[in-house]
DNA sequence: AGCACGCCGACT
DNA sequence: GTCGGCGTGCTC
């Protein structure tokens, strides 16, 4: 069986009786002394163990700690039959836990997420031809026969044998009863189909072909690197990772590639088949669990050499990892934000760093992490040119909201409306982008453009409809709402706004009644099926105008799309969302892909009150350099990602008091945090403040880029003891902030 | 996570 | 008297 083998595995070996410590998936902040069973295990075998009156899913995880009443040490009840976890997967989870604080049972369960793990292979049966001929021979039996003929060597289950040869189950089994036909068990877990790497691929240019060359080599060095894949739509960058994908499995190493959205994967699935002559093990939550559990033991086994997948698919159990390619690294799904906090990104990076393999990081708008990474020289970095020449941009220009008159609460200016109005007699589509879903009011002086300011810190302050006071969302701060604007000193101008997908939608509707208006929100379709179709219907011409969050961005192609508003350019230019001038650009950059190649050039908007920003001014100048510089000098300044670090404490209960004073308590006593040189915001709101009945709310810990955040942390957090209903979460590199 | 143990309020 | 509320603590 394949778990005798004993390479990766570290080789440790534990004799009946002898004492291992094994960690479940219970949340218990150890591990637990158990008898290794009759027969020994190994170290990182999967086991079964009592605990209480129940049996729990453990890994055995090393030599006993002993410190425990031998007399109450209970022996583990079996050995799964599966691979025992190697050495590399071990320590990727408790890295992985350390950086994210996150306890290592929850840790474990990511890396158990298959059904049916603690029962025996399920088997099936399965037909082949026999060696004795039938007495009397038939049409319907010659049929069979002349299929099982044809295929040599290949199994059929019944159904299948029956259909493919047009009979019924029962002539199947007559010539089963007679000995022409072979009917044995086989498992149902059966090895992915083997791809082959030496099928032509497509032809790459000049550009191409040296950036595969430069991949290639990485994976076959058979160590770490990372390397960022920049090109834009239609460069080559799907054909270029997947020559380093056919290196990868040359060298016998199995590779994995992250997609952000499962409504990718079928249409990446066939570009894989095209390339290595059959279809790769697929991961990701729409996946059956009979399909689920035959990938995660293939993956063990061997009998996976690809695996297409969501982010979960960083914790498959893989025999020998040699290469992972995340595509579109800088999407925002890649962040997880429920259960436990990780970027797959980041965890990408840590595993390939442990295991000896490479990442390619493919964008063609790469984040800002990934840029601050290679230009201090940690990753590689390979750009593609495009072969529809440099992109064209669309025509930008700003829309200075001082300027122009626009009652409280309306968020479209007079010259945007004159713009989409152009467009629905042209018969043409416009996008009204907003840079997320929910609603966040920010509380503006009309006159001058001024945004209320926190006196703690620099976000923008926040209207609390209920106190009646404004909020500040980083650190809780509140005050009333004065009267004058604090800049210009006029009075009566000050206005509480802010425009939500659903208020846009409205206002859209009432300035644009014969229009068709679409508000597009991922959190207003059932699934992500009926979400892509709606999309699908949108781009045929279903709707004049598109209102939408970062979703609309995410490579679906609008031929029809000419004009793109961004409602308020100026979202994180004072701290309170620092990535979204990052998705505003990424926004441009994608508009001008499609752009380029429509037959119509498109025309883009911003709304801004600060149209002199040098940010501003780099996304309207579409100068990727000079966008990211300045980006990174406010970034830098502010002390933030990428070039300071963030944390984010979620505390959660159904009583809003009782999490308010233990934030407030955990603010207060912020000793070994301030060791490190870190500063604590809060108690407030958090970016969803109310999710079931559970009132959340939010701490910030913002520290230097090289203080030892994790420990800091822990130590902190480990002076607090909160009662059964209070929940805490550690979000390490938060990306919402809202 | 479960599940037992245990210590206070309103029932047969 | 005792049934049952869920706070507290343990599981090798």
């Amino acid at each position: 069986m394949t778990h005798n083998d004993h390479k990766g595995t570290g080789g440790g070996w534990f004799d009946e009786g002898t004492l291992v410590s094994v960690l479940t998936t219970q949340p218990l902040d150890r591990t637990l002394d158990y008898r290794a069973p009759e027969g020994g295990c190994h170290e990182g075998a999967f086991v079964e163990v009592p605990l209480g009156p129940r049996r729990v899913l453990g890994v055995v995880w090393g030599p006993g700690e002993g410190g425990y009443d031998l007399a109450k040490v209970r022996p583990v009840t079996r050995v799964l039959d599966a691979a025992p976890m190697r050495d590399e997967l071990r320590v990727f989870l408790a890295r992985a836990a350390e950086y994210t604080l996150t306890p290592m049972p929850a840790m474990l369960r990511l890396a158990t997420r298959a059904p049916g793990l603690g029962n025996a292979p399920s088997m099936r049966k399965v037909y082949a031809r026999g060696h004795d001929e039938p007495a009397r021979m038939t049409d319907a039996r010659a049929r069979v026969l002349d299929l099982l003929d044809e295929n040599d060597g290949v199994v059929f289950t019944l159904k299948e044998l029956a259909d493919l040869a047009g009979v019924g189950a029962g002539v199947v089994k007559g010539l089963v009863a007679q000995g022409a036909v072979a009917e044995r068990e086989s498992p149902r877990d059966t090895p992915f189909p083997k791809l082959d790497p030496d099928l032509p691929g497509m032809d790459l240019t000049a550009d191409q072909a040296a950036a595969a060359a430069t991949l290639q080599d990485g994976v076959q060095s058979g160590r770490y690197g990372t390397t960022m894949l920049r090109g834009v739509t239609g460069s080559g960058k799907t054909e270029v990772y997947l020559e380093a994908v056919a290196a990868c499995l040359r060298a016998g190493r199995q590779a994995l590639v992250l997609l952000p959205e499962i409504a990718l994967t079928a249409e990446f699935l066939t570009r894989v088949e095209a390339r290595f002559g059959a279809k790769p093990a697929e991961w990701h939550s729409g996946v059956t669990m009979t399909e689920r559990r035959r990938v995660w033991r293939m993956v063990g086994e061997g009998g996976a050499q690809l695996v297409v997948g969501a982010r979960s698919a960083l914790f498959l159990p893989y025999r020998e990892l040699g290469l992972i390619v995340v595509d579109e690294e800088h999407d925002t799904s890649y962040k997880q934000e429920d259960g436990v906090f990780y970027s797959a990104r980041d965890m990408a990076v840590l595993r390939a760093s442990i295991t000896g393999a490479q990442v390619v990081l493919a964008s063609a708008t790469p984040s800002l992490e990934t840029w601050a990474n290679v230009e201090a020289g940690k990753y590689a970095s390979l750009t593609l040119t495009s072969r529809f020449g440099p992109a064209v941009m669309p025509e930008m220009r700003a829309i200075d909201l001082r300027g122009e008159d626009l009652p409280a609460g309306r968020w479209v200016s007079p010259s945007l409306k004159s713009a989409v109005e152009a467009r629905l007699e042209r018969g043409e589509q416009s996008l009204l982008f907003l840079n997320r879903r929910g609603y966040a009011p920010v509380t503006i002086c009309r006159a001058c453009g001024h945004q209320i300011g926190c006196d703690q810190c620099d976000a923008r302050m926040v209207e609390h409809r209920f106190l009646k006071r404004l909020v500040c969302h980083q650190c809780g701060e509140t005050k009333p709402v004065p009267e004058a604007c604090p800049a210009c000193g006029v009075e009566g101008k000050l206005a509480a706004v802010g425009p939500g997908v659903e208020r846009m939608g409205e206002e859209a509707a009432a300035l644009f009644p014969e229009a068709r208006v679409e508000v597009l929100s991922s959190d207003m379709y059932a699934s992500a099926r009926a979400l892509k179709a709606r999309i699908a219907a949108i781009a045929e011409g279903a709707a004049d105008i598109i209102i939408g969050t970062q979703l609309v961005a995410k490579g679906h192609n609008f031929p029809r799309l000419t004009l793109v508003g961004v409602i308020d350019a100026d979202l994180g230019l004072q701290g309170s969302d620092l990535r979204a001038a990052e998705r505003t650009f990424q926004l441009m950059r994608q508009v001008a892909g499609r752009a380029g190649r429509a037959e119509r050039a498109g025309q883009a908007l911003l709304q801004t009150f600060q149209p002199e920003h040098p940010v501003i001014r780099a996304i309207l100048a579409g100068d990727e350099d000079r966008f990211w510089s300045a980006e990174a000098a406010e970034r830098r300044a502010a002390g933030v990602p990428p070039y300071g670090r963030m944390a984010g404490i979620v505390l959660s209960a159904p009583d809003v008091q009782a999490v308010f004073d233990l934030g407030t308590d955990m603010a207060r006593r912020d000793a070994p945090l301030r060791r490190i040189g870190a500063q604590v915001f809060g108690p407030a709101p958090a970016p969803i403040a109310r999710i079931r009945g559970r009132h959340r709310v939010r701490l910030l810990v913002k520290a230097d880029k090289a203080a030892p955040l994790q420990a800091a942390l822990s130590e902190w957090l480990a002076q607090f003891r909160w009662k059964g209903d209070i929940r805490l979460n550690v979000d390490i590199d938060p990306q919402s902030f809202y």
